[in-house]
DNA sequence: TGAATAGTGTCTATAAGACAATATCCC
DNA sequence: GGGATATTGTCTTATAGACACTATTCA
């Protein structure tokens, strides 16, 4: 409850005397395909860098939360709701964005590949599918290349490759220990599956019976009693992630 | 090289076409004092809030980055300067500050206590060093407390506990793969030193042989060939942190 | 039957915890 | 010498890597 003279002061208050940067939000959503991390970029159809690709992004507004701001933005411009999203870093070089100054909260995401894919389709041409590929080891960090399907890289805007760098160095960091690599596996999947994820956000080969032997003693599995069907060799149990009290927000 | 058609677009772009939140960093300047993590808060001399307990901050300018906003304020306000700092994180809630919207980037940095105990005295009785105290274990994270000398919590300004949780947490969780624990100690120290900056900053006790073994394998330490001098039993020798190219910013 | 992956069992190497024994300082 | 912490060495236990062997499916 404030007082009054809290309440005096803040009638008093004038919002605008000092030059106020513009605050946006930017979303890495990421996605697993076959062998790759895959992401949504959207094509830049204005000045600046027009032409260039960015993660989709939008200015926060006055009223919305950052966390808001971002889900809507994921809403609006991808038509995905209610995925991961997770806070990243806040980028704020000063002529990062040439129109004036623009101090850009950066936001990862995690989905399923379908989402991805559906988005990009719905979207046309101006939207994108692009892979990462990440030219530094373990959690190094540092910027990261965004590749079209042929294998080129494509023309990123302003510090985006920084943004994707940080997100892929986020989530490698957060595997071991959250649950983010269920979060880019159907419910359902083998141990295997699992351990492909979790090559793919590392950038590195895992040994099989380690990794199967520190799952199962982990507590986050739980058997399906099922297993797969229809493929070509001896069919794999089925697992899904145990909902314990372990949260994504390690 | 912006195209003509960019530099035109520019000469046109209207800032303040949509309302912007304020921007400011706050600093959650941290030291070890004897057996507790200790922080600089500073008083509130002004509405809304005045009387309570914050962060040093301030607001950004229109042309500084946020790293060279964090740098000033804690020159300005401490007296302090070339010490590790870090993002943390960025706290955005609408209504977190009452006179406007205010999105606040928070910083956190490390200093020996005698930089910190200086900067209070200095500065007055609008300036307190205060203690830590954490309701959680481990990375959990959540609201912490900040205590006076007899032990008794400070009434603290906006979500000011959350960003000194956000410190805590991110604190634990670099003490392992970073050299963040070598900040917080004199450049020479013992192992045991050591682990008491690791135990205190962890809020758990740590085994003796595995963590001095632990750190003689793990090639960031290098011996002076000196040993503690005027202690009440055998002493200790003392090491200091091998410069070698693994990062802060792990 | 052969190809392919699933799953089990065992051996070894490494790191952590426990603890005993000895060392070195100040009083 | 007594008190206190340092340092070394050994034993036990847990985990990871390596690898052999068996199981189960489809073509």
């Amino acid at each position: 409850m404030p007082s009054t003279a809290e309440l005096a002061y803040l009638a008093a208050y004038d919002a605008s005397q000092f030059p106020r940067p513009s605050v946006t939000v930017d979303v890495v959503l990421i996605a697993l395909d076959g062998d790759a991390l895959r992401t949504l970029l959207v094509r830049r159809t204005e000045q600046p860098q027009k032409g260039r690709w960015s993660f989709p992004g939008g200015f926060v507004r006055i009223d919305e939360s950052l966390d808001d701001a971002a889900a809507r933005v994921l809403r609006d411009k991808a038509g995905i709701d209610g995925v991961f999203l997770e806070q990243l870093y806040t980028f704020g070089a000063p002529e990062r964005d040439p129109r004036t100054r623009v101090i850009s909260v950066a936001y990862y995401g995690l989905v399923d590949h379908a989402a991805l894919a559906a988005a990009a389709a719905s979207l046309g041409e101006h939207d994108r599918v692009a892979t990462f590929r990440v030219p530094w080891e373990g959690e190094r960090g540092g910027p990261v290349d965004l590749l079209d399907a042929h294998g080129k890289a494509l023309s990123v805007a302003f510090d985006h490759r920084d943004i994707a760098g940080t997100a892929i160095k986020r989530l490698r960091g957060k595997l071991a220990y959250t649950p983010v690599g269920f979060a880019l596996l159907p419910r359902e999947f083998t141990l295997l599956q699992l351990q492909r994820v979790h090559e793919i956000v590392l950038g590195t080969r895992l040994n099989k019976d380690s990794f199967r032997r520190r799952m199962l003693a982990s507590d986050t599995l739980e058997t399906t009693g099922t297993a797969q069907e229809g493929v070509d060799h001896r069919p794999a149990a089925l697992y899904r992630r145990r909902e314990t009290g372990d949260s994504f927000h390690g």
